[in-house]
DNA sequence: TGCCACTTAATCATCAGACAATTGCATTGA
DNA sequence: TCAATGCAATTGTCTGATGATTAAGTGGCA
């Protein structure tokens, strides 16, 4: 277990916040369940040890414990202890638990995955979105598209427009559990750009289909939505899918 | 604030465990912020207060809160106190914030969001199970059904059954995000027998939808199984369809 | 042998009280 | 008007003790 840096709501609060240390203890332990460093039924070492070898409280330590275990990573008991659960019963769709996926190496599994996820709900959201966007919803869209525009997806503002894109498109939606699926998929709207910074490949022009996208919500047509989407997601899978399959990446996570 | 019945896994653990006070109190809280009780942004009293009101250690408040934090219910920082989120920032995606929710009386809204997303994951889910379901899957997708079939819907028995095969059908598909929205589907699931259960309309038969998307899973058909999933989805949204409107609600929660 | 009631010890759960760190806000001064 | 400063409220962290739960062992008994 090692540093304490990351995006999540733990280690790191929404807007530079200091780090709490049960953030960061729930944070370093969270990354090392899921990176398989404890494995699914394996017993963590008790309180008094534990918070001792890690130099916090034992109070600090129970509350990082308790953050783990309202995300399904661990169990405790008396007696038995505290042991991690079966992977199972992750809560996956936790902002903080799929950034701690990613915080080291991707799993090619999983990002494929997402993608999968992306390729049902995405154009299903598209479609939605077309027939009840309101005017503001639009106005979030093209802003987010000039901000791609201006800044490309080589930076961290570009790939922070491409994923408020994204995300207004299921806000778009109305639909609440949809919306909650705004964090996923953005962590796969993220892999995208992340893989595919391969400068060998020639970078193929995102705009012309997120534009599609657009114009086809804001017509209000939705089967062009969602067709548009699926084009989209389809053409970022593409692009994605060499790498995956051979588990490269690059520099900036 | 009141009781702290519930099967989330806070207010009683996986098999019948004892509450754990930290446990209740996070549910009930949780119930009291989402039922609107405590208003986004509104701020609790100070944790002095609050835990000397519900005659609780100071401790054991706090590690309810952090479990509310870590399912984005609420924010706290030094001097400003512990303020409820947004609701956009609600993990809604996670079991226990869903059980919460239904804990009162089921928001048609809400629930109507359930089943459109029933209604985008579940048929794509059912073409995925059809081309990668194991033997082991089908197994537990039979014996699903078969217990569906002697216990009727209008048990928890049945009820149990009913949604262990929609997990099943979600579990078959191989996709660990996809796995992960089972408790969403399942509430979803939950609510089409809830609402149902109105006496006075004539209780349609469901398994023979069942029947035919399981046929269809195993027998490798994607299309078909999309289909016959589209077909189940769509019948349970009619069936729910003018209770829904109407906000009514039958006895068993 | 096989089973049940009881004991035991390990671990988490809760409590109480103190002190530290953060931070919004008022106050002050230029 | 605005920036620096100090204050006070609140959460954050620490310490140490006691209670409750429970898995596993123990012994009696049929």
């Amino acid at each position: 277990m090692a540093k304490t840096s990351g995006s999540d709501t733990q280690s790191r609060r929404r807007s530079g916040n200091p780090a709490r240390i049960h953030g960061t203890i729930a944070h370093d332990l969270g990354v090392a369940i899921v990176s398989g460093q404890y494995l699914p039924g394996e017993i963590l070492p008790n309180e008094i040890d534990f918070s001792e070898r890690l130099k916090v409280s034992r109070s600090a330590y129970r509350e990082a414990v308790r953050i783990l275990s309202a995300k399904g990573l661990v169990e405790s008991r008396p007696k038995t202890g505290t042991r991690v659960t079966d992977e199972r019963n992750w809560n996956l769709l936790d902002p903080d638990v799929l950034a701690w996926y990613f915080a080291g190496e991707p799993d090619p599994k999983l990002a494929h995955g997402l993608f999968e996820l992306r390729l049902i709900v995405e154009p299903a959201a598209a479609a939605l979105a077309a027939e009840r966007r309101k005017p503001s919803h639009l106005t979030i869209m093209r802003e987010a598209l000039m901000e791609m525009e201006r800044c490309g997806l080589d930076n961290e503002d570009g790939r922070n427009a491409d994923r408020a894109f994204h995300d207004a498109v299921l806000e778009a939606t109305g639909n609440m559990p949809l919306m909650s699926l705004a964090s996923t998929i953005g962590a796969g709207v993220r892999l995208t750009t992340v893989y595919k910074a391969r400068k060998d490949e020639l970078p193929r022009d995102p705009m012309p289909d997120h534009w599609k996208v657009f114009d086809a919500i804001a017509a209000g047509g939705p089967e062009e939505a969602r067709a548009a989407m699926t084009e989209l997601v389809s053409a970022a899978l593409r692009d994605t899918a060499r790498a995956l399959e051979r588990g490269e990446k690059t520099a900036t996570v």
